[in-house]
DNA sequence: CAGAAGATCCCCT
DNA sequence: GGGGATCTTCTGC
């Protein structure tokens, strides 16, 4: 298994979202290490993405770390209650990032069963293993990524409270592209086949 | 199972 | 003051 590097990271954003798929997302902290399989992406490619939240060159502290060259957590508040978890990509400057919308659970998962909803793994109906991680504000719940874990660099370890992403080889699956979710308000960009999803997975957020 | 509606708050303009 | 890269609950079939 390797450790996605800088390298990975700082390519352009749709060959990054698609190679994201089968790869396995870790949380690491003193107390836990829990893990999930990509599933589900989305590419924003701000500043000319009308979806983007860096669309016009948009300089704010929200988005800043979108600046940042490729590797770094980006996470933020959607609808007042939920997070989203994305990981900038390309070189600094260049405001774009992969949005993590769904995981397969891999490792832990008593982990997020508890903290999605407060059973052991073993207890939960097939409706709530499939709600685990199948949405980029499930997940974030069952991985533990809130506001803490923003800027986060994915390619370097602080010991104490570590995102990153790994490649065991798993390439036994189809890409499909289609457009982006819940993002009407984005004009021009709203068709763009810029969401790639791991053909037939059971953890998509939507078909 | 599908559709509608409500929850809830930070970040901008 | 408005709205959003969402999810859960409730309703009805």
């Amino acid at each position: 298994m390797k450790v996605l590097d800088r390298d990975f990271y700082k390519r352009d954003t749709i060959t990054v979202s698609k190679e994201l798929l089968g790869k396995v997302l870790v949380h690491q902290t003193k107390n836990y290490t829990v893990a999930g399989r990509i599933v589900e992406t989305e590419a924003y490619l701000g500043p000319e993405d009308k979806a983007a939240h860096s669309y016009g060159g948009k300089m704010t502290p929200r988005v800043e770390v979108m600046y940042n060259q490729g590797g770094y957590s980006y996470i933020f508040t959607i609808y007042g209650m939920y997070q989203c978890f994305n990981i900038v990509t390309e070189k600094q400057g260049t405001p774009q990032a992969a949005l993590i919308r769904a995981l397969e659970p891999v490792e832990n998962l008593d982990f997020m069963a508890m903290r999605r909803f407060n059973k052991v793994y073993t207890d939960l109906s097939k409706k709530q293993i499939k709600d685990l991680t199948n949405g980029p504000g499930k997940l974030c719940i069952a991985m533990d990524l809130g506001k803490e874990q923003n800027k986060i660099d994915l390619c370097s370890s602080n010991g104490v409270d570590d995102i990153y992403v790994y490649d065991d080889g798993y390439q036994d699956f189809e890409i499909e592209a289609s457009p982006r979710i819940n993002i009407d308000y984005a004009e021009e960009y709203v068709d763009m086949p810029w969401r790639f999803t791991m053909k037939g997975n059971m953890y998509l957020s939507k078909k």
